[in-house]
DNA sequence: TTGTAGGCGTTATCAC
DNA sequence: GTGATAACGCCTACAA
């Protein structure tokens, strides 16, 4: 039952504003675009009528007028939408809608299959787009670099190889892992283990460095590591590996709470006690964290900032401001009862 | 190092194809929009022209001369984004980016911040959107709908209150939850509880019904239900209680696979078999799955298709083409080891 | 400070 | 079938 008042109104123009402003649509633009020579009183009279026919500039007009797309687009790799789920994915996405909504730009998406490429290359090259952002968390894969001579373009990861010239916004793994670990050495843990994630992904190799510089600073054995894929499951198989050993283990460090989570049956399952026996940090701080018992301690990162980080990036360089190529987010070791 | 041919070659227009082919912009025109009438040995030369200078139309400029944006926006309400990691939420974008990646439309995202919504409502009502897609998937909250008499406007998922005019694709949780029900009661089991999801969320209720329906249909007691929400540990909390009401009980329906971990935890922490003491059913078939031990017999969504599915309906609103309004996508039960 | 006028790249309506 | 030409809604010198 909505109330129809003779079918759907037209859309107001700019051109139906200075009408009813009695002023001409150059001023109306001037206010909209608020431009500082205007006479406020006129302002303010164009700024009723806007008002009042509750006027929104049309974005095609303007963008056609400006020679500006005002709109960037976020490149989900169809590899990567595979794994769409990904909390990581899904926060950064959020931080770069909740930082887009306050600017002028518009933020749109393209699953980049891979049968045609070259749709998706032509589409941001046809001036559609002010700027591409790219999520490739774990695989570190920097393809499209090739456009950022053509295109400003940002990151989410560190690149795997090359990426001497692309922008990105990274957590700092290696530093986080190191501080997690050191967690564990510091309260006294002796024979500190870690389940690493793949080695051919940055956040798997930096984590493990990480681990690496701690337990050797601590005078530790270096070599407990098993080498895990970042699943639950993956986690439970190289947690049991890690105490088939037969060398002692009171501690580990896991690359990622999925993994942790994996661990925590392994380590339950053998009737050993979390964390009297064997304390377990873990890294992302996502929902398995306080979903588990004991409550796992583990290494919060900003995602959604980091999201945010990107987009601002993104629009520094659209905007020709200066802007660090490469910036890492700060993380934050939460303390729960898993240590 | 990249090879730099002079700087940044321009955008290339219509104009500039229809001098190279030495025709007029009208027929490039009608070549690019394929035109029935057009010559056809003109049309190649136009066609070559274009793959010649990589043209791209450009889109301010065509939505501005069709009126037409060629745009959908999908709105992600803000309560939404706070569990923007939902499995369910990700894998419906992606059905919708996938299906609009093969038409004329981009796909845009805003979320809806609560604090300026009359914000994102001239957006869409300024004639930058032709359709809107509104996944709220748990809640079944339909606020926009009063938008639905000037847009075309599409939901996820069954609308708590209302929704006798809005257009909308779930899939059929009752119907489901009863399949998944009678697996367990046809293969003979006597005792068959449930962990129902919130009961103020349609997916709750309704695979809460599909259940009822399926013991009663089988002769069994209908009270052995316990309500989470749709948590791991509160899937773990309800299966305790339900464990210690001293009943019997030989197989459990859980709404949904994050709260089936939870269950097994519980069951398996009582030292009891599954599927040999009880059997357990899941829904969702997300991650959880296949990541526990035993992998967990569940119900498979087609979220994927159900984000096709509302984009197409979407398209066909805009287009005028003749559409349902309420789609239902099919389920299938996934047999794994947990019965 | 304000208005006039031309142009942004396409589509659409005409004649031809 | 093809080509001028006028919109589409807005911005921006330039002139007043």
């Amino acid at each position: 039952m909505t109330q129809d008042t003779g079918g759907p109104r037209p859309v107001p123009t700019l051109e139906m504003v200075a009408a009813l402003a009695g002023v001409s649509r150059a001023t109306v633009s001037r206010v909209v675009n608020d431009s500082p020579s205007v006479d406020p009183e006129l302002a303010q009279s164009v700024k009723k009528a806007i008002l009042a026919l509750d006027y929104t500039p049309n974005r095609a007009a303007r963008s056609l007028a400006k020679r500006r797309a005002n709109a960037v687009t976020l490149i989900v790799p169809e590899s990567t939408s595979k794994v769409f789920a990904d909390p990581f994915f899904a926060s950064v996405v959020q931080g770069i809608a909740l930082f887009l909504t306050d600017t002028e730009y518009t933020l749109n998406m393209v699953i980049s299959s891979e049968s045609k490429p070259e749709k998706t290359r032509s589409f941001l090259l046809g001036g559609n787009v002010d700027g591409v952002l790219v999520v490739s968390h774990h695989s570190g894969d920097h393809s499209w670099t090739h456009l950022s001579g053509s295109l400003p373009m940002v990151f989410a990861g560190r690149p795997l190889v090359g990426g001497r010239e692309s922008y990105y916004v990274e957590v700092d793994n290696e530093q986080a892992a190191y501080s997690a670990t050191r967690q564990l050495t510091d309260s006294g843990r002796r024979h500190v283990a870690t389940i690493a994630g793949p080695q051919d992904m940055p956040p798997g190799i930096d984590r493990l460095a990480g681990w690496r510089t701690a337990v050797r600073e601590a005078g530790l054995a270096e070599g407990l590591v098993e080498v895990g894929d970042f699943t639950l499951a993956s986690g439970a198989r190289a947690m049991h590996r890690l105490l088939d050993r037969g060398t002692p283990i009171d501690a580990v460090f896991v690359g990622n709470d999925q993994m942790a989570a994996g661990a925590y049956t392994a380590i339950q399952g053998r009737g050993l006690r979390i964390p009297e026996d064997v304390a377990v940090v873990g890294f992302d701080d996502d929902s398995f964290a306080t979903s588990v018992t004991p409550a796992l301690t583990t290494v919060h990162h900003p995602i959604i900032e980091l999201g945010k980080k990107m987009a601002e990036t993104l629009v520094n360089l659209i905007e020709g401001k200066p802007t660090e190529r490469v910036t890492r987010m700060p993380t934050s070791l939460v303390l729960r009862d898993s240590v």
